[in-house]
DNA sequence: CACGATTAAATCGTGTACGATTTATCTAGG
DNA sequence: CCTAGATAAATCGTACACGATTTAATCGTG
């Protein structure tokens, strides 16, 4: 490997990851993170923020676990993000009065007028992949079924 | 859109995230991680960290910004992490003499002794994803190039 | 030689992630 | 009805990730 400090390297030249797809996977979500913080931060969210508030507003009231099985993360992690969240004034946080265990998460009025807003967002993102619907339908698709396959690996 | 707490989703019901590669991207990154996490534990190591002694075993005596350029990340972040490799007594740091600036990074004899266990890790991995070399190969290249192609966007 | 600009790491603050544990609530079997 | 187990959130500690800033060393141009 010939790397240089000053040439950020290319696909052609990817060190010794070469070979590993879980090293794409990686620095590929890395990527988009970044690129959804320059998006998102008009917004005033980060990137796991903005996907609650689209599960919201698809279906509002929803359960922390429920938000937890769209996003495939766990009340130790959506807790303090839902609170700032909270804080913003953008959802509003309640016990479910038929299971007081559950914690319903809903949209405010400020949360819902975010909608309009975050439409535009996959379009920006769509213009950065410089690639063609087909072939983002092809990764994505292929992505999905490697996830599903990774998370049923990880119960056995 | 109809999850059940009980039942976590496969790709056929992924709510209201089904268009949007970004969030592919994402979980299944989250998947690896988790996964690796499972697998790495026994070496004590990180995700990160792992990357870290991989692309010193192929080059030793790296400068903070060269694993940066590998790893597509920078000093916020990897200094923390590489000490925590030299506490773990499996990295020395030390400046270059000819340019004190440059941190450069070497694996101790007993860092470099983890390169057997590390040779079956990809092997471990590979397994879990249920999928055929040659459909793994498509989705990394493909990855490979969206991810530059990001990173590409990101700097104008 | 000087000195402003550049570069390399480090530092700081905020926000995810996640394993492990805790607390509160609910449910079933006796 | 009452308690053992299960379930939902929350809490805690550790480790990334990154924007912004700081510190120290080097370089370029006059």
């Amino acid at each position: 490997m010939t790397l240089s400090a000053q040439e950020p390297q290319k696909s052609e030249d990817a060190g010794p990851f070469d070979r590993f797809l879980c090293f794409a996977a990686y620095s590929t979500s890395l990527a988009f993170n970044r690129l959804y913080k320059s998006v998102l931060d008009d917004l005033g969210l980060t990137y796991p923020q903005y996907l609650v508030i689209v599960a919201l507003l698809h279906r509002d009231r929803q359960a922390v676990s429920e938000l937890g099985d769209a996003l495939f993360l766990e009340s130790n992690t959506l807790t303090p993000l839902i609170k700032r969240l909270e804080a913003a004034g953008l959802v509003t946080r309640q016990r479910d009065s038929a299971d007081e265990r559950v914690v319903r998460v809903s949209l405010t009025a400020q949360g819902r007028g975010l909608a309009d807003r975050i439409a535009c967002v996959p379009t920006d993102i769509l213009k950065a992949t410089g690639m063609s619907i087909e072939e983002l339908g092809a990764l994505q698709q292929g992505l999905m079924k490697l996830g599903d396959n990774l998370r049923a690996s990880q119960r056995d």
